[in-house]
DNA sequence: CTTAATGTTCCCCA
DNA sequence: TTGGGGAACATTAA
């Protein structure tokens, strides 16, 4: 669920209630979600203060009193305040004020203590500035698609918004990132910001279970202009959107706006 | 029954 | 060192 848009409104919709709140216990029950030894980490978490919620990437990060706290939500994670326990909640978080329940069926997502994978992950798209981007895009021998969803080159980026922002940069999904001139380069600069804020300003997509920390669903996906619209009609030229896979991602493009690379 | 799903990591190979 | 391809992780819905 959680892409660079979600994981901020999920951050944002958190941040009114979190800091300033004691951990009064937790309890993890996934050898999946929480690698290595579960009690421990909620030992350590029991009696912290929570000092701010900010994101990295699709990173939560939880800065405490004492050390600091990431969750990744994988593909169907969720933090809900105040929610309601189900089969697949994994992590519970009692506090002073209310309880935080981390829910997830695949349990792709992870919440760990002292991140070290955040330290790997490239610049934030909305804070990278143009030109050093279009530096980086073309000094890679890489099809543009998986790049952009290598998550060391730029953090934040998944399969929704990628496809979302080729689409209106007008670039095939496996144009080589090397080859794409300085103009080409620059407008999907543009492309990527544009769409990554206009997302976050619909409080990201819920395609099938997306929500927010109180529950509440994103309304980006009625805007999505090619992800999830396979044989329906480009919005700019009425052509059949297409799906192919790429990095072993569904991969939606229009075959006439963005057009396949000579090679 | 098979396939695909908003993600990441690891292994093998070029 | 870089990048591509495939498998794996667990669950559900179409």
């Amino acid at each position: 669920m959680p892409e660079l848009p979600e994981v901020e409104t999920v951050v944002r919709s958190l941040a009114p209630y979190l800091p300033g709140r004691r951990i009064l216990s937790a309890e993890f029950d996934s050898r999946f979600v929480t690698p290595g030894n579960r009690r421990a980490l909620a030992h350590k978490l029991a009696g912290r203060t929570i000092g701010s919620i900010r994101r990295r990437g699709k990173f939560i990060v939880i800065l405490l009193d004492q050390g600091s706290l990431s969750v990744h939500l994988g593909m169907t994670g969720k933090l809900l305040l105040d929610g309601e326990r189900t089969a697949h909640t994994h992590g519970v978080f009692t506090l002073d004020h209310g309880v935080l329940l981390y829910d997830d069926p695949r349990q792709f997502g992870r919440i760990e203590w002292n991140p070290r994978r955040i330290d790997k992950l490239g610049p934030e798209p909305l804070e990278i500035g143009l030109d050093d981007f279009v530096k980086r895009l073309r000094a890679r021998k890489s099809r543009v698609k998986a790049l952009l969803m290598n998550q060391s080159f730029l953090a934040g980026m998944g399969n929704i918004y990628v496809d979302e922002a080729l689409f209106a940069a007008g670039i095939h999904p496996l144009a080589m990132a090397s080859r794409l001139s300085v103009a080409r380069a620059a407008r999907l600069y543009q492309s990527i910001r544009e769409t990554l804020t206009l997302a976050i300003e619909h409080r990201g997509s819920s395609i099938s279970d997306y929500v927010d920390a109180s529950g509440q669903r994103g309304n980006f996906q009625i805007l999505h202009r090619v992800y999830g619209r396979e044989g329906e009609a480009c919005i700019q030229c009425a052509a059949a959107i297409r799906k192919i896979v790429v990095a072993q991602r569904g991969t939606h493009f229009c075959p006439r706006c963005q057009r396949e690379p000579r090679r």
